[in-house]
DNA sequence: GGCTTTCTGCAAATCTTTCGCAATTAGTAA
DNA sequence: TTACTAATTGCGAAAGATTTGCAGAAAGCC
């Protein structure tokens, strides 16, 4: 239905691979370009990195996905329909939890309030411990 | 004075790189491995910048830097003791602003509660826009 | 079906960060 | 001061991630 849309819409070309880059990143929640293509490749092994890095670009360009910073090295890219939560990266275990981003309301309006500075949210990566790495 | 105890106490050797080191990112207040090797290169041009990256590692293994991700690509060191503010990242403009860590008190606190998320709020970037680019 | 422009695949080029190793130097004790 | 041991530096190579140039393939449009 509207997913050819979604792309033509934009003034995009429909490809295949094109379709896949979104639908992994969609399906993946958050991901890098590296599991972006693993996942790619379940279905369509012959495709190539650059494809999915320029694909990505391509789709952030056009507002469908959105990547940020979570630590280490590489970007993480998310649907940009998902964007409704905070990312809680765990400098222990790696892992990312979710909060919605409400949790964060009266954070964004002290710092709009006091500092003029529009926080966006979508792009917003916390650090510290999650939960379980506190216990041990 | 202290300076040469400082480092010592840590255990660690005292070597005018390490110094130039040292000072360099409490004289920038945040700045990325090659932004330190560069300022270190005006007094001791010779100096490698795998040095520098050492350094930092070694530095920030006894406390006295710490890293954080601003966004982009590369780490950005701060000298530990003025980590008592948090970054604010613009994304049109690159700029990077402080807020004292109060503004974040109350969201840290939900996080706590609410999820056992504890944030590490020297280790805090957040994405916005700052007011200067807001005004454009 | 044919044409124009955008994409893809591939390989090479960049950039950033890490490593191995031999030479140098700091800290320590005699 | 001198000798000794371990930490540290410089340098070049290596590794990982992302980007770029190009030629061929495919999409959208007539």
């Amino acid at each position: 239905m509207a997913d050819q849309h979604e792309l033509r819409d934009k003034g995009l070309r429909l490809t295949p691979q094109r379709e896949l880059v979104l639908s992994a990143v969609r399906e993946l929640g958050h991901a890098t370009p590296e599991e972006v293509a693993e996942k790619v490749r379940q279905t369509h092994p012959g495709i190539n990195l650059s494809t999915v890095y320029r694909n990505l670009e391509t789709l952030e360009n056009v507002g469908l996905v959105q990547h940020t910073h979570l630590g280490h090295g590489g970007a993480t890219y998310h649907a940009a329909e998902e964007l409704t939560h905070l990312h809680l990266v765990c400098g222990k275990c790696g892992s990312v939890g979710d909060a919605p981003i409400d949790v964060a309301a009266n954070f964004v309006q002290n710092l709009s309030d006091d500092y003029g500075f529009k926080t966006d949210v979508t792009h917003f990566a916390i650090y510290g411990t999650c939960a379980a790495c506190v216990d041990k």
